[in-house]
DNA sequence: GAGTGGTCTAGACCACGAA
DNA sequence: TCGTGGTCTAGACCACTCT
């Protein structure tokens, strides 16, 4: 019925700092006392400190004691998949093309590969019941024996497509979010008549050693462009 | 000289996950294996296992044991913050207006008071080396006897105007990237000579019952916005 | 020297899963 | 029934801080 001695210890401290109680800067009772004030023993006080310390309320200094942090209000969660926009859920996903093609200059400044070395191109359509809303784009250095599964691909978010080859947990990643014109390729694919800003997200994949095994940009329209966060 | 017990299990085991020794849904060695092999005692391997599982690779059964978890690829970490743009480093913030004025439908309904509320609104005009790159709004319901100390705002962050008035652990925070046109107040104050696309940053507080107190909107410049955020 | 947090030990009992 | 992870105890020694 009742929770663990741990996790009630925990919500008593987390909810004073929560309800300013204890303030930035203030110092916590000592583990001794802690344990002394709810009769139980020092092991068990220090999990329910480590917990609030992992999530960053407290933080401790050997000797002395335990801190109420400054809270970093500038950090957010966001979680980005290129399959799902904002609001709207892709549905449709339209392989363009998949095809093998020499670097041009930028492609092997990016992927740090020499130029006219072979990289794997995979453009899409995504759409939301029938309407193209953004127009995608990878680019992956291209090994030999490496075999492309098109129906693997067209679903496929931008780490799944490496993760194939890397191991899944080795992968690092980058986003940047800002403002391009739309270009004739991009235009001619989702339909538009003229140039129109469009949101653009360039996902950059790295492995372990830093070295880039991927780089993608995904092209939404405006009206569908929306990238969504939360306090972490 | 030497780490402690704990963390050299931590990397070891860490490390066969990373380099895909132990693949998603492979299972480790029981806590008493491991404390055996290591010549231990089971709280430190615990401690390790601890560690890894709050770090998402792996999850545990009890009674059964633990498994390699599935990552997700979808997660990231964003820093934001309006005086820090991308690349750019607002070193100019400029009060264009600290006022008391009555909400219209779209601010009631956002900070959900009635309408014809006192709302306080704050326009900043955001500049790297003298040339402005970012229009700035924030709207917070207005309490009688709140100073505004006008000093204290210009250069402050969204959260930190809020936290004056709250527990500045209370605050849950919520990002909407996207593009909208500009508006001819902006376009005044950027000096724009025509609407043009722009980067908006919609920035939305709520205290601890999920009360709205506070409303912000940031406009970049489409060559100055940039948001950037890399893997958690 | 007294108190603090950091590390570690060697047990204990429990609920749970599998055979 | 046996092994698993989850919880908890009651100590120990160390390095560190403060006075």
């Amino acid at each position: 019925m009742s929770s663990p001695i741990y996790i009630q210890i925990y919500k008593v401290l987390k909810e004073k700092i929560v309800l300013g109680q204890l303030k930035p800067g203030d110092m916590l009772l000592s583990e001794n006392e802690l344990a002394q004030q709810y009769s139980t023993s020092r092991p068990t006080v220090r999990k329910s400190l480590s917990m609030i310390e992992n999530e960053g309320y407290i933080y401790s200094y050997p000797g002395k004691g335990y801190y109420v942090a400054v809270p970093d209000h500038n950090k957010y969660t966001l979680v980005f998949n290129e399959l799902h926009s904002g609001d709207y859920s892709i549905n449709e996903s339209k392989l363009l093309e998949v095809n093998v093609i020499v670097a041009d200059e930028e492609i092997a400044r990016v992927l740090q590969v020499p130029l006219q070395r072979k990289v794997i191109i995979i453009r899409r359509l995504l759409s939301v019941t029938e309407e193209p809303v953004a127009y995608d784009v990878k680019y992956l250095p291209y090994y030999r024996g490496k075999p492309i599964v098109e129906k693997e691909i067209q679903y496929a978010t931008f780490p799944e497509m490496v993760a194939q080859k890397d191991s899944a947990f080795a992968i690092k990643k980058e986003l940047c979010i800002s403002i391009e014109y739309s270009q004739p390729i991009i235009e001619k694919s989702l339909y538009l008549k003229e140039s129109r800003p469009m949101l653009v997200v360039d996902q950059r994949l790295f492995d372990q050693q830093n070295q880039p095994i991927g780089w993608g940009k995904t092209y939404y329209k405006s009206e569908y462009g929306k990238i969504k966060a939360c306090s972490s």
